[in-house]
DNA sequence: TGTACATCAGTGAACGCGCGTTCACTGATGTAC
DNA sequence: TGTACATCAGTGAACGCGCGTTCACTGATGTAC
């Protein structure tokens, strides 16, 4: 990670800047607030400058979500390999409603940024999200059958635990803990369609 | 409902007028095509003569979200009452999927949008929708500890499915279903928790 | 090692745009007498 | 029933703003010889 290097005329390493930039308007102050402009602000740099390291103002977004994507899925890899035997699966929940919590403005960014509907970069980065909770469901959901209904399920819960109380809509001390109560809800159930299966 | 009288100087109902112009930007061509001038424009209507009606462009939006969980519930209450028996709860969440789907901008603006978190007006109306989940809960579940967190957990799950699914994170080319399958099987769950109480 | 030159990453000024909002106004409506 | 007048719901022009983006430019960097 290259310093910029004070006095000169070259920054070092716009693009990066603009990126980390951009993550922090998003978070402290909404999408809204988030303009190239802005952002070139911050990095004392002229308005046009960023256009040297991204085509328009949607690149920009599609580089700030797929970071995103990355980051997630780095927290929760970390928050699975943390985790007690047996709650490998609750841990990746706790970890996405933290990440969400942690980054509102960024999180909402990747879900439901209209740019994130086209860009092949973004897909791909929240694939790999994805196929982390799907090998963890291959794990404990053992009727392969089940596996897709089951991982869809406890994604949309999760997602949407996450987005609820982002939103205000849900309040909860420890979020940590709701993650746990609901999904260890839904695991049981698992085990209820298991035994009704035999 | 009094029509415009056409070739009169006065609209006849601009508020509602403009509150269903909004609506159908949102949906049609998102957030950030909704602007209190085109609204007026597509009212026919000079730029300012919505400020007759609406304070500011927060007042519209509070207007269309607030309209937005009226409607909601309407639909939702509607579900409940066609469904067959036992599957009044499952049909509640096909309700509230289908409205997403049907309506997403509008859906992400009652959901995601800050002027959400201030507004009483809203609140009000979105607390009629969570007390319509309420009252279902409490006939399936009977066991009253159990019932937050299973409101809880649902109300995410199907939240979660509306999300994703609007913003194309999930493909499905039937969301009842999806709402039938994934609901289910934490009903399956919840009998499977009465069980383990007994 | 030194120099010429292509390329890269910035600058600063300017563009047109649509927006929210305000102003002073006027035509339409309805009510008191 | 007719009229004076207050009020309501519009008009049209204007404001300042920040935005995305483009232009012609220049200083810094690195490479070929």
């Amino acid at each position: 990670m290259p310093e910029p290097r004070t006095g000169t005329y070259h920054h070092g390493d716009l693009r990066r800047a603009c990126l980390d930039i951009a993550r922090t308007i998003l978070d402290e102050d909404g999408e809204d607030a988030l303009s190239l402009r802005e952002v070139a602000r911050r990095a004392g740099v002229s308005a046009n400058a960023p256009y040297r390291h991204f085509r328009d103002k949607d690149a920009l977004l599609v580089g700030v979500a797929t970071l995103g994507f990355e980051e997630l899925q780095a927290a929760m890899a970390a928050a699975e390999t943390a985790a007690a035997p047996g709650l490998e699966f609750v841990a990746l929940g706790q970890a996405y409603v933290r990440y969400a919590q942690e980054h509102p403005g960024l999180f909402h960014l990747m879900f439901s940024h209209p740019c994130g509907r086209s860009a092949p970069e973004i897909s791909a980065a929240a694939a790999g999200v994805t196929a982390l909770l799907a090998a963890r469901v291959a794990v404990i959901v053992p009727d392969e059958s089940q596996r897709q209904i089951f991982a869809t399920g406890t994604w949309s819960l999760v997602h949407g635990l996450a987005v609820l109380l982002i939103n205000d809509k849900l309040t909860s001390d420890d979020p940590d803990q709701l993650v746990l109560d609901t999904v260890i809800t839904v695991l049981q159930s698992s085990r209820a369609v298991q035994a009704v299966g035999k």
